[in-house]
DNA sequence: TTGAAAGCGCTAACAA
DNA sequence: TTGTTAGCGCTTTCAA
């Protein structure tokens, strides 16, 4: 594991008889160039093995090409597709994405800021765990792209998780249940909030009752919990933070003998890799997360159309993915958590 | 999204009317410093907002504290955990992670050896899709560890899928499954002829009898056309390349009407996110991924212990997870793939 | 213990 | 079209 020495442009110049910053313009500004003179410096440079030293680049420019994507948990399969979408993005115009682990952390999440902001031309940050404050801090040291989070002046790009709970709402109303149970995500959430109030608003709309429970960790263990407490409140209807918690209370549900979707409805958000896969499969809110972590992406290399600072943040459609988890509401007399009640 | 102009060292040391190379050393050697001119420096800096610049530092130092990933597919789940353990280990060191996408191709992950190589200390490739040759011009342009792959003079961290295989074949003879059908990852991949191969050696010992059929692409997709293969095969038990294949497999075999474990035994390798929550729950092969992942870039960062050119791999251990998709084989007389066969 | 000076590899004026 | 010169921000001899 040992490094080779390798040629640098004075040694192309050397070899091939011509100064440095001919070298240079051969590889970053061929107009200016003769052609001759560029076949034979290029040939040079392959012959010696040469490239431009991209470090040396982003001392001399400013710009390292590299954008930071940090995401609260690398290993949380809601994650990959954000990642997913930058990374192409990034390669597709020759970047390199850095990706850092916020360990659900906002004291983590700043630090990771504090490191890389001299090494990255900009954050995408993803569902950050920072308050307010300590963004517009990290949006001082350097560009900032927020997703599935808004923050007064930094531009962001968010899922549409109102259209989306009026989806959910809409879809649960229409199988004749009239009260659900919401089992909400982290207390510090910004998403945890647009859930609820997108099914808050929704019910009123649907004229269906909607109660909130908890918070819960938006994990699969925290599911038994969070099934307990939601067949306490004896609801034909349960809509989850998320997918990993939905999973948990289908199990927890499994395990109590109520059955999904005949006694309970059982609905997520996200539709994760397995979201199809557990039985029954998840009735689940989509979204577009490799849009999301690529328009981020651009957005903080071009301020694109209609994202930056002072612009409302750019919405990304959600659309509901009906599967086995839901069902129309049981008659009132035979549902299983009446007899609870 | 505009970038705000940085303090540099000169800013901080005119300010504190001492040296620049007073300030560097009171960031990177504080020993050679006195304390009070430090303690006055330090504060000098913070008051100005800075920090040393990384990218000068790395040019200066010729390396740069990062080590790039490279995973056939960031979105697979099966890699989000060596992307995890690597990207864990290298943050404890205030390190960097560049995560890139080799799109299940060789030319692809070359590419972005070439591209990155000057930029980072090192590769760390998972499962690359390189040959030989390639690995070892990659290897000649920046240190490499491999993962899950073993090329002759190059470090390499794997796992036990020889011992893996073994038990998977302990446990399917222990059902009493007789013949069992191997459906093979794609013929370039190193882990889907080492995964055979121990499939084979371990059949050979507990005399059973074992078929490969394939090649099948490592996918949920590809399960349906497997899954077809492996009936008209006609075997009791089933053992597919990697999980999403297996799954996919199940997913056909419901549609067929072919009842898992009861009539068809399934096992995978990964255990990735997803197989415990399919129906039934997935029997698979589970490696330590992070582990994995965190010794490679150890491996690249310090030559650790065991890894480095000339080594052997290192091998890091599997277990099997026993689960729903597995149980006794049917006796001959009444098994659902008999009567096809 | 501190400062001055050289240089990491490259690019960007400015001349020629 | 090409070469010369001066840095980008930092570290590191070498002296003082």
């Amino acid at each position: 594991v040992q490094r080779p020495r390798r040629a640098t442009i004075t040694d192309v110049a050397a070899e091939a008889g011509v100064a440095a910053s001919t070298v240079s313009r051969s590889f970053t500004n061929p107009a200016r160039v003769n052609q001759h003179t560029r076949a034979h410096v290029l040939d040079v440079a392959a012959r010696l093995g040469y490239a431009p030293n991209p470090v040396a680049q982003a001392l001399e420019s400013g710009r390292s090409n590299t954008v930071a994507l940090v995401v609260p948990d690398i290993a949380n399969p809601f994650f990959v597709g954000f990642v997913k979408g930058a990374e192409r993005t990034l390669a597709s115009s020759q970047r390199t994405l850095v990706l850092a682990d916020g360990r659900e952390s906002a004291v983590a999440e700043e630090a990771v800021v504090q490191r890389l902001h001299r090494a990255v031309d900009g954050f995408v940050l993803v569902a950050s765990r920072m308050d307010d404050d300590a963004l517009r801090r990290a949006a001082g040291l350097a560009p900032v792209v927020l997703v599935n989070r808004v923050t007064a002046g930094l531009a962001s790009v968010v899922a549409d998780y109102v259209g989306g709970a009026e989806q959910i709402v809409s879809h649960l109303a229409s199988l004749g249940h009239r009260r659900l149970v919401v089992l909400g995500g982290p207390s510090g959430s910004w998403s945890a909030a647009r859930r609820w109030t997108g099914v808050r608003v929704a019910a009123d709309r649907h004229g269906v009752t909607a109660v909130r429970l908890g918070p819960f960790q938006p994990t699969f263990a925290a599911g038994a919990a969070a099934a307990d407490a939601a067949l306490a409140e004896g609801s034909s209807a349960v809509v989850a933070h998320n997918d990993l918690l939905a999973m948990g209370v289908m199990a927890r549900l499994a395990q109590r003998g109520v059955q999904v979707p005949e006694q309970v409805s059982v609905v997520g958000f996200d539709d994760i890799f397995g979201a199809a896969l557990c039985s029954p499969a998840l009735t689940t809110l989509a979204e577009r997360a490799e849009e999301s972590g690529a328009l981020a992406v651009e957005a903080l290399l071009e301020g694109g159309p209609s994202v930056g600072p002072g612009h409302p943040p750019q919405v990304t459609p959600t659309h509901l993915v009906v599967r086995g988890s839901t069902a129309q509401a049981a008659a009132a007399g035979q549902r299983g958590a009446a007899t609870r009640s």
